[in-house]
RNA sequence: GCGCCCGUAGCUCAACUGGAUAGAGCAACGGCCUUCUAAGCCGUAGGUUACAGGUUCAAGUCCUGUCGGGCGCGCCA
């Protein structure tokens, strides 16, 4: 790894406070915390400290005195050229004009990896995101956490943690039997069964779908009478009755006829979510069955050691967890009064076995709903003694989704919805990843179909690919007329000293700590922003120059930068998972 | 009613996590193609950061309250 600027700095400056600690101007007990930022202008040069603001108090000087006094204090440094001291105390450094070729070359060195930290060198970190219920292909709604979870695992690992993806299967519980039945009466009525499928079931065409390959395979093998079904329905509620007609069913095919239905459903939609997921460029790690809790009786066990450790309690016949000692607001019911552990039994011990896992962070993406779910998770994983600080819960919040002006609603069960694939198909994976990667996750977000379909100059991620494609035209036509291109290494940077230069030397620059950044704050969207700058200065600079009717020596030179700026715009597009093409 | 999230240009969103003059894209207006791709560039206009207080050298950012929007408050998942 090579320092970024900002570490040398900061040495620099540590010594100058060190100093002025031993004169006596500074307590010397006072814990010191010095740091850089970049500057927004360049009248304040490169880097800007707020080192003698902070301290003014603990010193009991005037601002500007103290930045004075540091300033005095500090060695020469042939990477600084100058060091102002402006505005309320700010102390601003320049650095030297060779100072700022250096990012070439560590472009050049490292290549694809340039910007990323050395893998595997921080954290072991489990993302699990998506998540959606098997009783269906997911929508539009699932896209914004699909994306973000991704991204936001590419960032981390760019960062250099150990990332795992997973997706955690809800392939128990009463949706799951919801779904099998449907599926069985769809299959029904291509029998020729006269069975109504309830309003309450699942409606969706791929029901359709599944029932007749059923059909194709079986014929009317799994047939039942009607009249045997139909009293399970009359004089009961709705849910009730849906309930009793599924038991029904259960009951009058067998368990392992049923077996089959609710394989053939499950499976079936398993397999479209991968493939979809899969289209987007998103492949997981791990799948992990819900039912495999109860199957390894890891359910039990959790529940066991929370009854041995007195955090549960019984009461009106159900088994209650004591969140409300963990700082939830109630207590949660983990098994309830039939006998049946809630689902939050099943995340009780879902996410302790994955911090048993061995991860240092486990992260989980939820549609931000959910919110109201995390403390009653983390207080089962105080209880169970794990530190709850290695579980982050970041939320996502729904994208509204307009068409035509018009907001789109959205429902599983009544089939009425559009599907992430239609969207995929339509608009192509990476302008989607793009759209979505461009919001801040925890903020609302209105999702313009017609927007995000149209293949204008309206969608920013055109923009982004052009300059990719645009360095790439370059090179091509400067082989095809003949020219003999020096290597990037073997240029001279400095004749690269123009303004636009300088603007994007200093982007390329801060690619490295903005993934840092990025991956810190869990912010994918950096960087997108980021490549937008990126991508701003190169057209720029493209448009106030033709390099390939200059001489060779900045001819060369000027290629050199292109092609460092090609490098990084194309990590960074692999780093929201969009491509960078060649041509458009 | 209580809790969490949010409120920034006409629209969609940023703002280096408390820093200097709040920035982009789209939409609007005016310029730039005999040229390595005009999916581009240059310029103009657009703001009391919902509102009112507070904290400090410094607040879009932190605290309190009000208003407005979203979500949650099941022996649902």
């Amino acid at each position: 790894m090579t320092n970024t600027p900002q570490d040398a700095l900061v040495e620099l400056f540590s010594q100058a406070i060190t100093q002025l600690k031993s004169d006596g101007v500074i307590p010397a007990d006072h814990d010191v915390s010095i740091m850089f930022e970049r500057t927004r202008q360049k009248e304040h040069g490169d880097y800007a400290t707020n080192v003698a603001l902070t301290l003014a108090k603990p010193a009991g000087k005037n601002p500007r005195v103290l930045a004075d006094l540091i300033v005095a204090a500090l060695s020469t440094d042939s990477q600084v050229s100058k060091v102002d001291i402006a505005g309320p105390g700010f102390i601003n450094v320049f650095l030297a004009e060779d100072a700022r070729y250096k990012v070439l070359d560590n472009v050049f060195i490292r290549g694809a990896d340039y910007g990323l930290a050395a893998p595997d060198s921080k954290q072991k970190i489990m993302v699990e995101f998506v998540s959606a219920n098997p009783t269906g292909p997911l929508h539009v709604g699932h896209g914004r956490g699909a994306v973000y979870g991704d991204a936001l695992a590419r960032v981390l690992t760019a960062a250099g943690h150990t990332v795992k993806r997973e997706y955690y299967v809800n392939d128990a519980g009463r949706q799951m039997e919801i779904l099998a039945t449907s599926v069985w009466i769809r299959y029904a009525q291509i029998a020729g069964n006269d069975i109504p499928l309830p309003s309450n079931g699942y409606q969706g065409d791929y029901i359709q779908t599944m029932a007749q390959e059923l059909f194709e395979q079986h014929a009317d093998q799994f047939v039942l009478s009607p009249e045997s079904l139909a009293s399970a329905q009359s004089g009961l509620e709705d849910e009730a009755a849906l309930d009793a007609l599924i038991k029904s069913v259960k009951v009058q095919l067998g368990d392992e006829s049923y077996q089959l239905f609710f394989r053939k459903a499950l499976d079936s939609i398993l397999a479209d979510i991968k493939d979809d997921l899969a289209g987007f460029g998103i492949n997981y790690d791990t799948w992990y069955s819900e039912q495999s809790l109860f199957d390894s009786g890891k359910i039990q066990s959790a529940v066991d050691q929370l009854k041995a450790s007195g955090d549960i309690y019984e009461k009106g016949g159900a088994l209650w967890f004591k969140s409300t000692d963990y700082g939830d607001e109630k207590d949660r019911v983990v098994v309830r009064e039939n006998g049946q552990p809630t689902y939050f039994a099943s995340d009780i011990a879902y996410h302790f076995d994955k911090i048993s896992r061995g991860f240092d962070l486990a992260i989980n993406i939820w549609g931000s709903d959910h919110h109201g779910y995390t403390p009653r998770v983390k207080a089962s994983l105080q209880a169970l003694g794990v530190d709850s600080e290695k579980l982050k819960v970041l939320l996502v919040q729904f994208a509204v989704l307009y068409r035509g002006g018009e907001k789109v609603g959205m429902s599983t069960r009544s089939g009425q919805f559009i599907t992430l694939r239609e969207l995929r198909e339509e608009i192509g994976s990476d302008a989607a990843r793009f759209f979505y990667t461009q919001r801040k996750s925890e903020q609302h977000m209105d999702f313009d179909l017609d927007l995000a379909k149209s293949k204008s100059n309206e969608n920013p991620m055109y923009y982004v690919q052009y300059a990719h494609a645009r360095i790439c035209r370059i090179f091509t036509t400067a082989n095809e007329r003949g020219l003999t291109i020096k290597a990037p290494q073997d240029t001279d940077y400095t004749l690269l000293n123009g303004e636009h230069e300088a603007a994007l030397l200093k982007q390329l620059e801060r690619f490295p700590e903005l993934i840092l950044n990025a991956a810190q704050h869990y912010e994918p969207h950096q960087i997108t922003y980021y490549l937008r700058d990126l991508a701003t200065a190169f057209h720029s600079w493209y448009n106030s120059s033709r390099f390939l009717e200059l001489e060779e020596e900045p001819r060369d030179a000027m290629l050199a930068l292109c092609s460092a700026v090609r490098q990084v715009l194309s990590n960074g597009l692999g780093i929201i998972g969009v491509a960078a093409p060649n041509s458009m």
